[in-house]
RNA sequence: GCCCCCGUAGCUCAGGGGAUAGAGCACCGCCCUCCGGAGGCGGGAGCGCAGGUUCGAAUCCUGCCGGGGGCACCA
């Protein structure tokens, strides 16, 4: 029995109270359902009687007696007590419990998905770095929550699209060239302009592949450096998010929104919709007539389209293509953009409280050992997503990443993170994938088969019980991550579970020892152990790390 | 000045109104004849302050204190 079957069978004993009578109230659709903590107050309780006081006009204890002699009745229910103000207290028989094994291990890779996202088409855009530089700390963290972030909506149901905006247009992309230009000719870093080795190695390789570039006419070959050193930063940017296991299914660039005519469209857009006004010279969206605290410049008095423009044509161009929902994942440094952005939404006929998302996440802090680096890729201090993977791997820096809130400041200790640590938690949780699968391996050894049918009611031990209880909270783990948006709550889950395992292991042998045989409850076990690997296995594929089979 | 985020254990952080606030690290003490000890068990210590809403607040609202970030016809 899983949660949902639980509050299904509370909403049922209502109806059935509702309509004999005992209760003047409209059924809920559905109720909380918790797993206590204190095992005292059984599997599963609810506090639907003390929401449901109100409205019936009734003591809280009252209804909740009404509600707990309907839900003795429902099937899989073993008991069901009052207890403090009007909880339900509810405890399943041990065969409806150990069923959910079976739910798990049929649903194998699908036990997780959910379909509360259905319907929802989805625009995903982060880390969207400038394709002047490699990509670096600075935006690994939005990697590693964007990309599980996208794993999970669409576990949620929902159809996404990954998407990385590629700003290629306007002055930086100048500086870049003329960064490189100076760089091949060895002369000193333009004002302004990038430094650092990388634009030195950059530089290098755009002069080997194109002999005589120097040469050409100083605008010529800053141009010339621009277009190559633009395609080498995109191409290195692609395949370093790839290697960390991020692809989007889109990148999108700026300057074919200028070159498209999609600037002049938005703008006939916003027109149309009555918020464009001309002033001192220059165009203007009227955002302040939504809340926005300035009215934004979209054209400038020299005729140039502003970074705005760009946004605004990006985001009618993306509601063009059909989705309704559009998230961005933005630093903190961005956060002024957001009622820009909303106002983009308002201006342009929809609704910013459903069209546009933008979730804004705290900077990472860098120190090392103990003092603060700052990050700067115009000086040429920079710490890439390559480095990274380099010192602890994948697993280790997405999971590291994933782990917390986008809104809580991480402060990351280069020492520390680059140190091979095996207190990292993704080490607990894998270990506990590698542990059962060892135990697997035993079992073929042994001829030891989990059969294709057991009895879950021989799952009785008070850890096996701890341990279906939290395999079951796996899918609206899911399903609440995705709908808030928060990829941390799946490792936050996955590290409660392996300790779950870790006790339940400990305690409960699952294979015979010496000479014994196996028995029934051997193979109830191996069912129960291959639904928790799954679990572990299906969680760790959310955030975009392996399951191993050994470490 | 205005706006956003954060103040929870010695440290790094979880806790979307519910019952006795959790984990890792650090510190101390235990547990291996047999499924992986990268494990398990036990120990101490905490919600920045003051009001409010509620049957019930770490959680929601207001004010204050402390820390971080942001306010362009830059990109």
């Amino acid at each position: 029995m899983t949660p949902a079957d639980v509050a299904g069978a509370i909403v049922a004993a209502i109806r059935a109270a509702a309509a004999a009578g005992e209760l003047t109230i409209e059924p809920p659709h559905t109720v909380t359902v918790e797993r206590p903590k204190n095992k005292d107050h059984g599997d599963y309780a609810t506090n639907a009687a003390l929401q449901l006081a109100k409205p019936a006009g009734r003591a809280p204890r009252e209804v909740a007696d009404i509600i707990a002699a309907r839900l003795r009745d429902q099937p899989g229910i073993d008991s069901v007590d009052v207890a403090g103000p009007g909880f339900l207290n509810i405890r399943l028989s041990q065969a409806a419990q150990g069923e959910l094994a079976r739910t798990i291990v049929a649903a194998g890779a699908d036990y997780g998905r959910t379909d509360t996202l259905a319907k929802e088409r989805v625009n995903l855009e982060f880390v969207s770095a400038n394709p002047t530089g490699p990509v670096h700390l600075g935006h690994t963290r939005w990697a590693a929550l964007g990309d599980s972030l996208r794993r999970l909506l669409e576990a949620a149901g929902a159809d996404v699209t990954s998407e990385h905006y590629v700003n290629d247009a306007g002055v930086q992309m100048q500086r870049f060239g003329e960064s490189l230009l100076a760089a091949a000719r060895g002369e000193p870093t333009p004002e302004d302009g990038y430094a650092g080795a990388y634009i030195d190695d950059v530089a290098a390789r755009i002069c080997a592949a194109s002999p005589g570039i120097v040469d050409l006419p100083r605008d010529e070959a800053a141009a010339a450096f621009r277009d190559q050193g633009y395609a080498l930063m995109l191409e290195e940017m692609r395949s370093s998010l790839h290697r960390f296991g991020v692809v989007f299914d889109v990148w999108f660039s700026e300057r074919s929104l200028h070159e498209s005519g999609a600037i002049e469209h938005a703008l006939d857009e916003l027109r149309r919709q009555g918020h464009v006004f001309e002033a001192e010279g220059a165009t203007w969206l009227r955002t302040t007539d939504f809340h926005d605290d300035k009215d934004r410049v979209l054209v400038r008095s020299n005729g140039e389209p502003t970074y705005f423009a760009a946004d605004s044509a990006y985001y009618i161009n993306k509601r063009e293509r059909g989705f309704d929902r559009c998230v961005y994942m933005l630093g903190a440094d961005h956060h002024g953009y957001v009622a820009r952005l909303k106002a983009i939404a308002a201006c342009a006929g929809d609704d910013p409280e459903r069209n546009i998302e933008v979730l804004i996440g705290q900077l990472v802090k860098l120190v090392r050992g103990g003092e603060e680096v700052k990050l700067s890729k115009r000086a040429g201090n920079i710490v890439t997503l390559d480095e990274l993977v380099d010192a602890v791997g994948v697993d280790a820096a997405r999971y590291t990443l994933a782990r917390y809130p986008a809104d809580s400041p991480l402060t990351l200790d280069i020492e520390l993170i680059t140190r091979q640590t095996s207190d990292n938690p993704v080490f607990y949780v894998q270990y506990a994938h590698a542990r059962i699968a060892s135990l697997l391996r035993n079992a073929a050894e042994l001829g030891v088969d989990r059969g294709a049918d057991f009895d879950p009611a021989l799952l009785a031990h008070d850890r096996e019980g701890d341990l279906l209880g939290a395999l079951g909270e796996f899918p609206r783990v899911v399903a609440t991550a995705a709908e808030l948006r928060e990829p941390h709550r799946v490792a936050r889950y996955l590290e409660s579970l392996a300790g779950t395992y870790h006790r339940f292991y400990d305690v409960c042998r699952v294979l015979p020892q010496g000479d014994e045989p196996a028995t029934d409850l051997t193979r109830a076990r191996l069912w129960l152990v291959e639904a928790t690997r799954v679990v572990l296995a299906n969680g760790l594929q959310l955030l975009g790390v392996s399951a191993p089979e050994r470490m």
